[in-house]
DNA sequence: GATGAATGAGATTTCATTCAT
DNA sequence: GATGAATGAAATCTCATTCAT
């Protein structure tokens, strides 16, 4: 285990910082001190490495969003906090978010993968979750009437969007979580 | 002229449909019917072919984005004006944004890129045109007190990722264009 | 080790039959009998292939000249040795000699080469070994009074250029070494 | 022939400094300030360039030659003469005779080439002349008795090889026409 | 004479993957 | 499990040369 570790450890940093395309399975087996054949020993193919450190990243995620939603009080607040979490999380595990905003998930989703519909299924995942904060916010009186599906997309694409100039884009960003959260309470928040 | 224009015509359709990676430029010259050594002549490397398509296509965003704001009455206005355009520019040269989304622009922006200059002005552009709708809207009234820097990055942001997961998520979105619309006049708009 | 030599062997072959340039590596992976990726797997480039040879051979060539240098009983005689033997391994080696002669070592030698260091140090200890011949001659007075690092230069210079005549150009030569040591120590000895 | 002049003159330049093989055509037509097409009309191939520019030169150094040789008091005198000349023009000419020593004659030279008999002429023109000075200088007495052929061998590849050398090479020599003379004098010279 | 777009063969190098040890 | 030599297909790019204008 400690090997694959290593290899996996190697490939998201490198991964993060060159792209998985320019980044040789060689390199990552050099940078983890391990012989090359070994990098295959443990991932049967180089796809299979972006693989696994998405589905990682992505359970991670879920569940902290799903905590986060359950111990919210209403509906509005619940998307407050997944938001946070979102921020929170892309920059602690900021390597990996990286490797998979980058170069992801859209080549693993394309017809043909054999990893499209585990893929979709993850990324569908969220999109419901955030759809199920909408509609309880809608019950619960602190979320306006506006249609759950479209907000939870826009959100979701949001959310990646900002993630994706943040952490791979020229641009020197300014801290967002909050402004963020701001500008997402007005656009949903029922008016009092 | 017309042999460049069927070499990008064919860059276009397959950068689109497979990604910048997966396309060879022997596949380029094939579909454009053209020498392999001609694709060279023109473009000097396989990513000047992808700089130009950037360029191209972000000058004609930008030109339609100046042009919109430009005849809006206030600015909030402005801002919805522009996220239409973005929505209907996004489907009328889906291929080109499609192209640009995926594997763009963040390779060009490395350090070291001898487009990295030019890229990175690009999108400055573009922040800079929607702060300027906000730091209007805030002067007319129609827009409410909030940071203007932050909020275009998160307008940007929102615009690109929202684009990112329509052109080539597994999902297949419904009409974002007016709920966008909505939230965002909802989020940034001063309450009556 | 099988392989790589099966590759070096090849690679003096065609460099010495056709010149560096006029030699594709497939050609030498062709003859040698393997892959071409393995003929890159042993040498990182095709430089590294004539680099290699170049070491090789030098190092041999220091070595024989080295011992016949020690082994001589004075200045003059430890020169025509050096002639003798400098000869003589043209004559055996002359594959490899041809191919460093031709080649060579200019185009490693040139700024930015990252082989420059390695190749100025095998030629300045040979024009050092000379030097010091020469000066030990002067010491036992087998040597007239010259200068010894031109006159260094001039022997070297001269011994290159003679087996450049010899190996590549497009007249026969008679048997020269005879004739040289001669001339050699009439240019050198001290007049008695 | 302004053109056919500033395509020589970049070739020569360029030739030079980074080698024949290393040096594009277009490379040579952009620094003449003319179309790529441009050379080949003046130049049927670019080997072409390379012959043109040997042969001029070589023009120039039998003529220097021949003259020194012919106005020489006896055959010492007329080896010394052709030694200081041969410097001389080396330095004055340093650019065509580094291409010249570079990457040539052996190319030109080799079966098959359409150069092959003017250059091989060019060259036993050369040593030819010197032959007839050792010959002369064994009939005046400036010369004592070895054999002229071997010997015009042993001097010609001297020349070259110390120009090689000197030109190309990695070590900074010291002015050497002094020695060489002093070296070949009492190489040859009849002991009195 | 001059141009420069077009060619297409070919060169070097990369790299994911396999497999015998 | 681990290794690393070997593979060979494929990729990008170069370049001397041609030819229609």
């Amino acid at each position: 285990m400690e090997r694959k570790e290593a290899i996996l450890k190697a490939a998201i940093q490198l991964f993060a910082e060159r792209g998985f395309h320019a980044t040789a399975t060689s390199e990552v087996a050099k940078r983890a001190g391990v012989a090359e054949g070994t990098v295959f020993h443990h991932f049967k193919t180089k796809e299979g490495i972006l693989m696994y450190i998405f589905d990682e990243m992505m359970e991670a995620y879920i569940e902290g969003i799903e905590t986060r939603v359950r111990n919210a009080t209403n509906g509005i607040e619940a998307i407050e906090e997944l938001i946070r979490f979102h921020f929170r999380f892309s920059e602690e595990r900021s390597e990996e978010v990286s490797v998979v905003i980058r170069d992801f998930p859209y080549r693993l989703v394309e017809l043909g993968s054999p990893f499209r519909e585990v893929v979709a299924a993850r990324l569908f995942r969220v999109m419901n979750l955030i759809m199920e904060c909408i509609e309880q916010g809608q019950m619960d009186g602190s979320i306006r009437d506006l249609f759950p599906e479209e907000t939870a997309f826009i959100l979701q694409g949001m959310l990646n969007g900002l993630s994706r100039v943040k952490l791979l884009g020229p641009l020197k960003l300014p801290e967002l979580s909050a402004q963020l959260v701001d500008f997402c309470c007005h656009g949903l928040a029922r008016p009092e």
